[in-house]
DNA sequence: ACAGATGTACGAACTATTTCGTATTCAAAT
DNA sequence: ATTTGAATACGAAATAGTTCGTACATCTGT
């Protein structure tokens, strides 16, 4: 077991989103990217000295500046957040949350087709 | 708009589990399907008060046992926390949330040729 | 009628999370 | 050198969620 039980807040959420798409980021970046117009700049500090403490995030703290980028493992705290959202929501169908998430967010055509793909490589792999 | 942005915290979706499965409910019975061997009746009592508050269930307190049951809609509630899980953690693919979901939960073969079948359904009406 | 079991009501403690204010440090420009 | 602006550090309030203890009501069996 390398990593622990990895449970990021909703708002420790919307940083990994970001630190995972952009790599690395100042605060101010991360601040801006989540155009938060309702809460303040030293809220998202905080919040990420936070996640440093609980090693969600490394830094480099050579310059002023700090740099921060994410630790955790992106693929798999998605996947911790699915199945918790499987149990917890679907009662351990995984089919019935696939259902509700198409049926309901109308994916694209395209992403239907990449989703049938990916269900036939599935079913090949067993 | 009918009904306002419901946002059932974890303790309340446990019980709402419950209550979307069977219908009509006794506190007790609630908390003995929870199985919750850590936490006291009159935890799941204060939780399912505070759903009434809130108007999540309703319940009929014509008896000394009052019967409840759950007011909000399973499908909405479900769309709603989908929804909101693409958001925050998927940046707006369903497609994302939607592999990561059989990857990794394994989906039995059964449950991939029931997709796929709605995926056919659903390409069709469009 | 009363004891015991089972219920509800509800305040209060405890925990987690988010938010902000303020102090302080640092760098750059005047 | 001094001012100004942008950073970090950090305590503390504010909010939200969970948990429990205790008081009181009601039903049931003796």
């Amino acid at each position: 077991m390398s990593n622990n039980n990895i449970k990021p807040t909703e708002g420790e959420m919307e940083i990994l989103q970001v630190l995972w798409q952009k790599g690395l980021c100042t605060v101010r970046e991360v601040h801006e990217a989540l155009d938060k117009k309702d809460s303040g700049y030293t809220t998202t500090l905080k919040l990420m000295q936070i996640m440093h403490e609980k090693g969600m995030v490394e830094r480099d703290t050579n310059q002023k500046t700090h740099i921060y980028k994410a630790v955790v493992n992106q693929d798999k705290t998605e996947k911790q957040l699915v199945n918790k959202m499987i149990d917890n929501v679907f009662n351990g169908s995984a089919a019935r949350l696939v259902m509700q998430a198409l049926g309901n967010h109308s994916a694209s055509a395209d992403e239907i087709e990449e989703i049938k793909k990916y269900l036939e490589k599935l079913e090949k792999n067993n």
